[in-house]
DNA sequence: TGATATTTTTAAAATAATTTATTAATAGAA
DNA sequence: TTCTATTAATAAATTATTTTAAAAATATCA
């Protein structure tokens, strides 16, 4: 064994219990010390040290006392708003946003940026003029940033940052991930968008307390993200939950991936808007008929869809047919409790998790549909954005020593 | 917070301590002192008193010494064999097998019966009198059982035991969980037959080490196994990656379970062997030809083709590639390093895994199987019965306090 | 309104664990 | 062979943590 211990075993315990501290509280907001102690394995008395010496170290304070049916109340601990802040950096093909996050799901600042991704080196140069702002007001605010996490589509390797779909981000000179470091001198972490929305709505959404759920994104393409075990489902490299390119027609159409009759070509925002132009084309009867036919988008059909208008219902269902039937195999393969459906095409609700819900039962062996709940995301955009930070907290929490 | 501990928080960590303990040694084998200090976050001194307290309890003993490049050696410590053993019940469509395990994976003893597994009332009183016979044996030879696992196919939920596939063992009355309590008198842990395939795998075979891997169990039907982050992907209820009845041919064969064009009704063993019949009825030239039609059963094809029949290899290959197409979705959605293929067909090697491996590299994203190693089960039947034992003993040390 | 039962919190005592120091064992060098 | 450097194991000293006990707070009941 070592000669000598450069950190102590008590200081190594001390630190682990200080964070899982913290996590009880980032997961449970506030906490008695009882609750506490009772979940760190750990005696009253240690936790209430534990808890001074965060407390004058500004991570946590009291917030109140709680209920108790008899008794003393007890007092509540918490994390103390506005101190620890988190950058969450949310990168779409539509747009940027920066965010800044307290730990208590604050939003202390935002800054949306009409930046579409592309992979170019272009693209990492214009996103150096709002990170340079975004840090300018947080040195004003005088806010501490202790992370940086950032949510992007594509092959993203959560250990190495590596995007293997936007290659140019990759840039060993000046990567995505070193950019961010570099403009707010802390950790970086990236993760898929998917799997920042699920993770967003596992831990403050519709799937909190759920240990096995699915979450399915309509928007230019189709992405999956999976909650197992109530974590996420990464796969070797980071790339699990791609259900965007199986293949469902054997002689479909051709995919931007290189294959064909990927689920992506069928059920996508943009395969909707698509099959709603084919449909004008042949002349079905619509509503949309009367638009300017470069005006139509998705938001339109599923506008017109609520309103009632058949063309679009008819092929909501056929999309969400489609997808149902390539959701069956994941129902198959993770039997989740829990199917949450976001993106643009989440707004339509009822009228697309409808079909979905028919394919399935259609699809799926009996007892994997019973307990099955199929809905849409309540969170919404903000999915995405908590989850990338939630991200951020449990890797700070679970890797790095705290001060 | 509770007026009195009815245990102590001390002896809680003391025996999460020693749990912890006998986890490390049952799945590295010998360890010195100073390598469970370091896994349990421990001091040598610590670690060295509950080695002692385990000793004088029979679950451990000095194995020998260890290597040291410089200095004292150290000593080593393992389980003690033959003291603790685990009954593993493996009950199949062909046959069942009782071992009795200890905690070292030696074979205590061993029963196989001729028994074909059914989803009837009689198969559970047949399974009376082999259960009656090995209890006597244990009696016998004195051994003290902790535990038994029960490995079977079908839909089987972990945390009831309930199997949702073969209905009659459930009764309340007497189903087979409680039947194997009453004999064995211990806490008894049913396990789909191909999960615990792979957790033997995992534990002592080639996926050792490896944190994502699937199984691939071609028999009667086609069963995959997944390991994500090193444990068994199981869902909601336990039916997670249920390949077998995902669609692959929209107006394919009517499938046992109700469905049409399952894969297993493509790339099953049976399947393979309805192919070769058919191949033989339209006039195929075949070595086969020359054998007893009745015969023909799959160890004969693999046979032939292991000897060049063409027939043979192209029917291999054709379930091959039906396999590797069900199976690249199954990569598209666990992200695998490595794929393992077992049962009956995996006799075959190379001329199953290669067409495995030329449909995965159709339908797969490069990205997905450029680290992707597929290859063929060492351990053979031995996985199943191994990872059942190691589910019990894993549930043991996970749940259970031990004496 | 006061007493009682219940629960939380703090303080003191008891116990348990780590740390430091010492002794034991071993490979390689002199 | 003896010495030295290195690592392991044990013993003693020190520090942490839990446990027990006592005090503080509060809802219910008489």
């Amino acid at each position: 064994m070592e000669a000598n211990y450069t950190v102590s075993i008590v200081d190594k315990k001390k630190s682990r219990l200080k964070r899982g501290i913290l996590k009880e509280m980032y997961r449970l907001g506030s906490r008695t010390l009882a609750q506490l102690a009772k979940a760190l394995h750990a005696s009253v008395p240690s936790v209430t040290m534990l808890i001074d010496e965060l407390a004058t170290e500004h991570w946590v304070q009291e917030i109140g006392t709680g209920a108790a049916q008899y008794g003393r109340k007890p007092a509540l601990f918490g994390l103390r708003p506005g101190n620890q802040a988190i950058v969450v950096v949310d990168i779409s093909v539509h747009d940027v946003k920066l965010v800044v996050f307290d730990l208590t799901n604050r939003v202390l600042n935002r800054l949306d940026v009409n930046l579409r991704l592309e992979d170019s080196v272009a693209f990492l140069e214009s996103l150096k003029g709002p990170l340079e702002e975004i840090s300018h007001r947080i040195q004003e605010h005088n806010l501490n940033i202790i992370g940086v996490g950032c949510a992007l589509p594509g092959l993203v390797d959560p250990r190495t940052g590596i995007n293997y779909t936007y290659k140019k981000l990759n840039r060993p000179e000046q990567s995505l991930q070193q950019l961010l470091a570099h403009y707010f001198d802390s950790p970086v972490y990236l993760i898929n968008d998917t799997k920042a929305t699920i993770l967003g709505e596992h831990r403050f959404g519709l799937a909190k307390g759920k240990n096995h759920v699915l979450s399915i994104n309509i928007d230019w393409g189709v992405g999956l993200g999976v909650i197992n075990n109530g974590e996420i489902l990464q796969g070797l490299a980071g790339f699990a939950g791609e259900l965007g390119h199986i293949q469902l027609q054997a002689d479909g159409e051709l995919c931007s991936c290189g294959k064909v009759g990927c689920l992506d070509t069928l059920t996508s925002a943009s395969s909707l808007v698509r099959r709603v132009k084919a449909g004008l084309r042949e002349g079905r009867v619509s509503k949309l008929a009367e638009e300017n036919f470069e005006d139509i988008d998705v938001e339109l059909v599923i506008d017109k869809a609520k309103a009632g208008d058949e063309l679009a219902i008819d092929l909501l269902n056929e999309v969400g047919g489609e997808l149902g039937k390539g959701l069956s195999i994941a129902v198959h393969l993770f039997n989740p409790e829990l199917i949450i459906v976001n993106g643009v095409v989440a707004k339509a609700e009822r009228l697309i998790t409808r079909p979905i819900e028919q394919a399935i039962d259609k699809y799926c062996l009996a007892d994997f549909r019973n307990k099955l709940v199929i809905t849409v995301s309540r969170l919404g955009e903000m999915a995405k954005l908590y989850g990338t930070q939630a991200y951020v907290v449990q890797s700070l929490l679970e890797h790095e020593e705290i001060p």
